[in-house]
DNA sequence: GTTAACTGTTAACGGTGTTCACTCTAGGCT
DNA sequence: AGCCTAGAGTGAACACCGTTAACAGTTAAC
């Protein structure tokens, strides 16, 4: 005899789990309310009382990803001693990161195949996706930070990266435990083509060149990770 | 009095010109075929006399618009005399493809935006938009090739690599002119920071951090030209 | 025990891509 | 010149989509 909110918190989660089994089946495109609907026995209608749109039907379900994929990776981490090598801890996230889009290929691109809305869209900032990813970034940011106090690695000077992008870096300075601008570039770096990568090769944009990605993904982990100060290991 | 296939060509075009004027200013998701149809005063079924279907239509823009793209590229480097360093054609060609998308941006999503479809469909290999993606990737790869030719660039040893990255991009040499592994590494290196650069910057992806991505790029630029033993210009 | 909130239904509207049967016009062939 | 066939276009229809409105049954709360 569950309460009222109880099985309404069910549902919820039968229609988000329904949605989760067509976009994996289907795809992005496969996961429309009537098809919800009819994984669940019910009609069309009926979704609404769960959700006032299809978008947010969608956008609910990039939440939970988010907080999934967020979640994956943090525990990857905390699997091993507390006083691990953090450089390791990084390789486990870029390698966790990629196998997790690797093995999800549709939730992967879900969450970041589709054109962020643009930000000039003010109100639509605290939209839980958004929160969501903002959580998921953070994990990058926080363990970066944690290796920067942990062993500080050489960074550029604030001359060789010109006073507009130094000013902009540094106002994200609080975001990375108070780093200074150069250890921030390099960070940024780091993620932008750890990410940029993952998306090339899960999005097939690597295929016509290589045909498995793996060992060039190795290979530039090892080297976006020396630019960090870190020995991860090495391939071969 | 033209000849009937004139005729045929030029509503081919018109299609594809009002396909083209609803992409930009309604985005991807607005260039249905009844909304392609409705701008030239047709009826829906209409269309299927030019295209098989709504997704031949699309994919016949992409094609246009992975031509222009091109287009624009190779003429942006013939602007200047022929015995210009290769080194600011290759960066032309990154500011160039970083401009049309930033001027292009619905464009861009429909070329970059959307997943490849799986390489295990080979025989989809012929369609007119990957072999015009091909046209686009060819244009990178000649100018890298050129200018491994004209001022090779040291690059690292097979033994860094790996034997199963030298292996695959051994593969690719006759593609680079003959380049060594190494070589072909550190060009593959240059594309994939490029591409990914690009496309997260267009799509948002670096708004969280950056609000002004136009430093930040410059900078990689600067970055990953070094690598090819390039003098790109320095900020700043 | 009555009442109000909640959950689900059916019917319908406007939208989409697509097919079929039909008309009409213009070119090619004898 | 005259048929006649291929091509271009139309209207009606089908199956799908997201969404809304009006309605019925159940269930929790006062």
């Amino acid at each position: 005899m569950e309460s009222r909110d109880r099985r309404r918190a069910a549902t919820v989660a039968e229609i988000k789990a329904a949605a989760r089994r067509l976009l994996v089946s289907g795809g992005t495109a496969a996961v429309g309310l009537r098809a919800v609907a009819r994984e669940l026995g019910l009609t069309p209608p009926a979704l609404y009382r769960y959700f006032p749109s299809h978008e947010a039907l969608v956008s609910a379900l990039i939440a939970d990803l988010y907080d999934e994929l967020t979640a994956a990776l943090m525990d990857l981490q905390s699997t091993d001693e507390d006083d691990v090598d953090l450089g390791a801890r990084l390789y486990l996230l870029a390698n966790g990161l990629r196998d997790w889009g690797r093995t999800h290929p549709a939730e992967f691109a879900l969450l970041f195949g589709t054109a962020v809305p643009s930000p000039d869209a003010e109100d639509h900032e605290e939209t839980p996706g958004h929160q969501a990813a903002m959580r998921f970034g953070s994990v990058f940011k926080e363990l970066v930070a944690q290796i920067w106090h942990w062993k500080p690695f050489p960074y550029p000077p604030d001359e060789v990266l010109g006073s507009e992008l130094v000013a902009q870096l540094t106002q994200e300075s609080e975001h990375f435990g108070g780093m200074p601008a150069g250890a921030i570039y390099l960070s940024l770096t780091y993620w932008t083509r750890l990410y940029g990568l993952i998306c090339m090769e899960i999005f097939g944009q690597l295929h016509w060149v290589l045909p498995d990605a793996a060992a060039y993904f190795e290979a530039q982990l090892y080297e976006i990770g020396q630019a960090l100060g870190l020995d991860c290991p090495a391939p071969e």
